[in-house]
DNA sequence: GGTGATTTGTGCGTATGTATT
DNA sequence: TAATACATACGCACAAATCAC
């Protein structure tokens, strides 16, 4: 096929992608198999590479195409995507029951699709961000205690979950120690009369910066999705929880009203 | 005469984009300015507008900058990033509730934030897609009836609502009418005794396909948000919305649990 | 309203570096 | 080691959009 230069009309490296993107959707290349080289395609379409590179770019920056240096060009897999639970509404209603999602039940989430979840920890004292400062009650750049999850799915990234306590609540309490709480940080909430009865989550999908991407080892054309969850007891503010997922890896459910006649598998 | 990169460091573009960042960071261009024109930045750092193109794409990838031909380069304003309620629990909890979030509702939002949400509307029969399919009950390929809501924020392009409903469900009712219902889809749901008191939304995070990118106007480094969202009534599965969001204006909302002591005046 | 200058967009060519096979 | 394939980097020319005059 000969793209013939016309006025009025798309550029060159727009339609060879259009052309591509046909031909992906067709089945042309299945599965792991690499698309034509580069010196193929310029071939085949009668343009220089600059041209072929240009039209790849656009596939890859829309999470279509990945290219690996040396081996070649490749469709994406979106065979790995985990749904996970953010929140599910109690089957019997009482205003006063936790909400709690621990930790745990990540794992045993992961545990039944057939993969393992790890994490790593970390503790910092930061000044506020202004977002998270307005969702715990306190002024902009004032000092938070921040509690860091690196988690990884059979050791592959996977999120990163940060919670910001008010200074105030947090001294004195093990959620000052460096370490993780077995049970989750929700124990020690328990313990100092501080559960949390009620959430407001924002859920936001924004491009990864260059530590995000590395971290999570994503290319180009893969989003990021954000989860900031501002968490409640009976008197106010408890703490404030950013979760940040690779948008190819993760998808969010919540359970929301009365779900007693949602009986797939009846769970 | 081409300086060879020394090892173990990143290529000049990379580097190259990193300062650029570092200069955002620090506030260097603030506002509506141009940053300096390809050409001078060739001056600046010694390289060839290839190179400067390079770099740039990065941070127009990363969502951070926006070019306009014939203009310049520009910093990206977040400015118009809306909020926007998904769901909110009810403050008293009753299981027979109607989880109704009715269009009204997100018109009422707009107004509250001085602007005005309008929509155009589309009906067709398709055939379902595998995981709508799944959602409703019904098999791959048998078709819905799907109501389709494009919005526009201050007659920019804001969000597409595709209601999906089994042929079954929608027969013999306004459903089928090539025009959206007054009060929203859900006074029909109600006529004939199915209201909806559960759902399941799934988030997810991905990069537009061509026709997504030019509805929604996004350029390079904007993700889309995509809520999918099945619906229960006391019998079972009723109908599937998906609603996709450009990721750089919209940010959703979930209310969880008991959320009487959040009070904005309270602390 | 038109003209030219400015600025980004498209397209070509060439050479060499780096990772993989 | 050699060949292959993508990555980086230089250079040039013209097109298209915008803006100042």
């Amino acid at each position: 096929m000969n793209i013939t230069r016309a006025p009025g009309q798309a550029p060159k490296y727009q339609r060879l992608a259009a052309d591509l993107r046909r031909r992906i959707a067709v089945g042309e290349w299945q599965g792991a198999i690499a698309l034509p080289v580069e010196a193929e395609l310029e071939a085949q379409y009668g343009v220089a590479r600059n041209t072929v590179r240009l039209a790849v770019d656009v596939l890859v920056n829309e999470g279509l195409l990945i290219r690996v240096q040396g081996k070649g060009t490749f469709l994406k897999d979106h065979h790995s995507v985990l749904d996970h639970h953010a929140y599910r509404s109690a089957t019997v209603l009482r205003p006063t029951d936790s909400l709690a999602a621990p930790s745990e039940v990540y794992a045993e989430e992961a545990q039944a699709a057939g993969r393992k979840l790890t994490a790593d920890f970390e503790m910092l004292i930061v000044r506020a961000r202004t977002d998270i400062a307005e969702r715990i009650g306190i002024r902009p750049g004032e000092a938070v205690v921040l509690r860091r999850m690196l988690r990884f799915m059979d050791s592959e990234p996977w999120s990163i979950e940060e919670s910001h306590y008010p200074a105030g609540l947090a001294a004195g309490t093990p959620l000052m120690n460096p370490e993780p709480v077995r049970g989750g940080d929700e124990v020690v909430l328990a313990a100092i009369g501080r559960t949390e009865i009620g959430a407001v989550d924002q859920l936001a999908a924004r491009m990864p910066g260059p530590e995000e991407a590395q971290w999570f080892q994503a290319g180009p054309g893969v989003p990021l999705m954000v989860q900031t969850r501002a968490t409640y007891d009976g008197r106010g503010p408890v703490r404030a929880i950013e979760t940040r997922y690779s948008g190819d890896r993760s998808r969010l459910l919540y359970g929301l009203g009365n779900l007693a006649a949602r009986v797939p598998g009846a769970r």
